[in-house]
DNA sequence: ACGAACCGTTAGCATAGACTTACCAAAACT
DNA sequence: AGTTTTGGTAAGTCTATGCTAACGGTTCGT
């Protein structure tokens, strides 16, 4: 009968892997749809449609070039949800700490 | 016509917002999975499924207590989940640390 | 022995969401 | 002006999966 606290939308962002796949190519270089769409095995609307999902979450940006927008990772917003994702490990890990030190798994 | 190359069923497991809740939950105490269930706003068998899919994943173990079972955060899968999930910050902030200092987003 | 408590599993349902196809708009080039 | 390139959006499909309900099994207590 209980209920959750912490309202974590930044993890269904990442959650999807061809979302985490346009980030890490953001990330080396800033690129256009379509050079995106070319290197990766999903057709350029739905390359689209995440870029407006990562777009809304603050984690990219973009700008027009020509018939082309090149879009860009949003450090403010990949800061945040690092931090929203180390509040996670904090979290999960509260009073557990001292366990992780000595990795104790069934042999 | 890409592909992906990094095969992170890690990201699937923590996906879900109830697997999350449970873990944050095992970790401040061990719990039997009535008691989990008792603090989540799903039935019983769903906290069952998915102590099973943190089972298989290595991420909690059982131990069985009387007519109870006693789930536990396991100390080696979630050190290892940690590293994976590192791994993409590593990946996807690769060649672009140096603008996260200056956080420059569009007023 | 009987009942109660605890739990895993199955079946079935329902929703979310990722994808493709098709269409339309805007900018640049010839 | 016409064509090409780029890309956002809409409509529709389909798969994955999280959930509940129902059942059976095991352990403890009386």
């Amino acid at each position: 009968m209980g209920t959750y606290q912490s309202d974590d939308g930044a993890w269904d962002v990442v959650a999807d892997r061809t979302r985490r796949a346009i980030m890490e190519r953001l990330a080396e270089r800033p690129q256009a749809v379509v050079d995106l769409a070319a290197g990766l095995p999903v057709s350029r609307p739905a390359v689209s449609q995440h870029l407006k999902v990562l777009k809304e979450a603050g984690l990219v940006a973009e700008q027009a070039a020509g018939t082309k927008r090149i879009y860009r990772l949003n450090a403010a917003g990949v800061a945040a949800l690092r931090d929203q994702l180390d509040a996670f490990w904090r979290r999960a890990l509260a009073g557990y700490q001292e366990m992780t030190d000595q990795p104790e798994g069934e042999p």
